[in-house]
DNA sequence: CTTCGCGTTGGTATCGTTAACAGTTCGTCG
DNA sequence: CGACGAACTGTTAACGATACCAACGCGAAG
């Protein structure tokens, strides 16, 4: 016997019809025992497995317990996180998940949208790319559920789980300000992504509300990599009016900064990172909590999957300011005396 | 029209028969040019796709296009790389990935490798978890190619893409002896996980052959956790006769260690981390290449997937001892003067 | 002794696609 | 002008599983 048993094969082993087997492996009560074991016999002999293509298709109405997982890059510590509290909640649920990376390419996060759905999957976890989502909507229409988590899609009505990004900022580059800085570097991701969108958002509407005049020459975007970040660090620091502090708008651009960052500067990173805290001085950061954002995401889509037909929510979880030294390192406003 | 419209929906609006939509969607040149058009625009019109299940039922003998891929956990950032590495070289082959957890459980990986095959996934990169791995025998009589990263399979012939981890250890203790150390802690995780129990028997191997007799209080195995590393060191360093150097063997230990290691005792890690070099004392590092072993991994198992039946190989790839500084704290056996 | 019903079991059609084969309509060549 | 192949299109029967319905045996009820 080359290739994998089928239940014809069972069948024929153990003397009854396919049917029967069928009823078997799917646990139905109305076989006779001796019957059952029979074939349960035949199955163990021959290592028959049932076939997930062929029952799914042709239970085209029931879910294929298979869900669909797209991210920017699951080498990114926030994404793994996040992949791998999403896998533990659907492995609960009995279902596998099918794993795409985007690169933040929407060409990319496209055609891995159109995999999943030939596959029939369940729903979909995204962090959107860049651009409208639109495109999503056939693939709702025909059943597929779709959760973003981390980031809001634009053009396209669906639950999404994210933290508020803006908000978060907001607080910590008030915290810089308070602690006697007026020249605050920010050095940010590609705008085009919601995330960093926000985040932007927040530095802004803290400068704002404190009476700063936002200086261009302090505001770095589009920073892809550690590297980039370094660069963009030195750069600022051997211009003309150097920033006194700095807020790295994610983990990689945070990670690059600290290699090149002199003491003295202040310094606040989105995200926390392990080691955070043995640096010298501990890096201040905005935690979230990716686990509980996948988490959240996954049960929200396993809800729709099984039925729940509510108008979408945006589910906005906490973050928090974690106070460990850099971001506490004083500008040259601060009180004195204190 | 509810749910996914099918070929025969197409077929329908555009006047055609079934197999002629088949020939246009699978690119055959056979069909019309007038009337590839009108299939075209009908397939357009209702957004039709073609459904991956219902294909590879019919076309049983080839590829599902579908690859497995089941790490201990993808939150850890050598299996994350791991991942993304291979989910980028299986998009380059037009293959999608099923992914799944182990959490180094043995029944739990069984229970995910049958998820896959029932699935009819071409191959399977795994990290094996600890035990024998015969039960992988059948799936790969049926067709089912395995190739194995990291860590190599008890039990098994199935092609394996590995570091020399013991030599690797066995240079980096060599190197803190070097430095005047002959107290060298151990730091190591679950012994039954192959890769660990390689670690440990290059510890043991550079002990031997310095003649330095192995100090079973030195060595702390089954370790979990950063936080359970922590805890070891805290206890190694309080106990009698404490170390002066410590070898931690994966990098959630290092990180655990490094969070309560006193500045004085030399320290290697194996795996690079983010911002090792910015710690005081910077750290020496084993690096591997997470990238590399599951490029290679993807790349061995699509030659099997289309048609390499050459033996199983092994395939090592090398490690670097990175110079940083920890590693070459000076030990009470130092020579002076240098 | 017939009939009913229950507990089991089997037959048939079908899910969406495609391999294999069977037409059909032409144009072309002898 | 009829036959023959080329180009195109359709029909049928699977792939492996299951929903649905029919049928079987057999004890109980009438």
């Amino acid at each position: 016997m080359v290739g994998r048993p089928t239940m014809k094969d069972v069948a024929a082993e153990a003397g009854v019809s396919a049917m029967t087997v069928s009823r078997v492996v799917n646990g139905e009560g109305s076989v006779a025992p001796r019957t059952a074991a029979r074939v349960e016999a035949a199955v163990r002999k021959l290592g028959y497995q049932r076939d997930e293509l062929a029952r799914q298709l042709r239970r085209a109405d029931q879910p294929s317990r298979t869900i669909g997982l797209l991210v920017d890059n699951v080498a990114d510590p926030f994404m793994a996180a996040v992949a791998s509290a999403a896998e533990d909640v659907a492995r609960r649920r009995g279902s596998m998940v099918l794993i795409g990376s985007s690169r933040a390419d929407p060409r990319r996060e496209r055609e891995v949208v159109a995999a999943f759905t030939a596959r029939r999957v369940d729903g979909l976890i995204l962090t959107p790319a860049a651009g409208s989502h639109r495109f999503l909507r056939p693939a709702q229409v025909q059943g597929t559920k779709i959760v973003c988590v981390d980031r809001a899609a634009s053009g396209l009505a669906a639950d999404t789980v994210v933290v508020d990004n803006s908000a978060a900022v907001e607080e910590a580059v008030r915290h810089l300000i308070a602690h006697g800085h007026r020249r605050i570097g920010y050095l940010g991701g590609r705008q085009d992504i919601w995330t960093n969108g926000e985040r932007h958002r927040g530095y802004r509407a803290a400068l704002r509300a404190a009476g700063i005049a936002a200086d261009p020459r302090l505001i770095r975007h589009g920073l892809r990599s550690a590297p980039s970040a370094a660069e963009a660090v030195t750069a600022l620091l051997a211009s003309a009016g150097p920033p006194t502090a700095l807020l790295a708008g994610h983990e990689n651009l945070a990670v690059g900064a600290l290699m090149v960052l002199p003491p003295g500067i202040a310094f606040i990173a989105f995200d926390d990172f392990p080691l955070a805290e043995r640096l010298t001085p501990p890096v201040t950061v905005i935690a979230q909590d990716p686990v509980a954002l996948a988490t959240t995401a996954a049960d929200v889509l396993f809800a729709r999957i099984h039925g729940d037909t509510s108008p979408p929510r945006t589910v906005v979880l906490p973050t928090e300011l974690i106070r460990r030294g850099s971001g506490e390192v004083p500008g040259p406003f601060a009180e004195q005396g204190r």
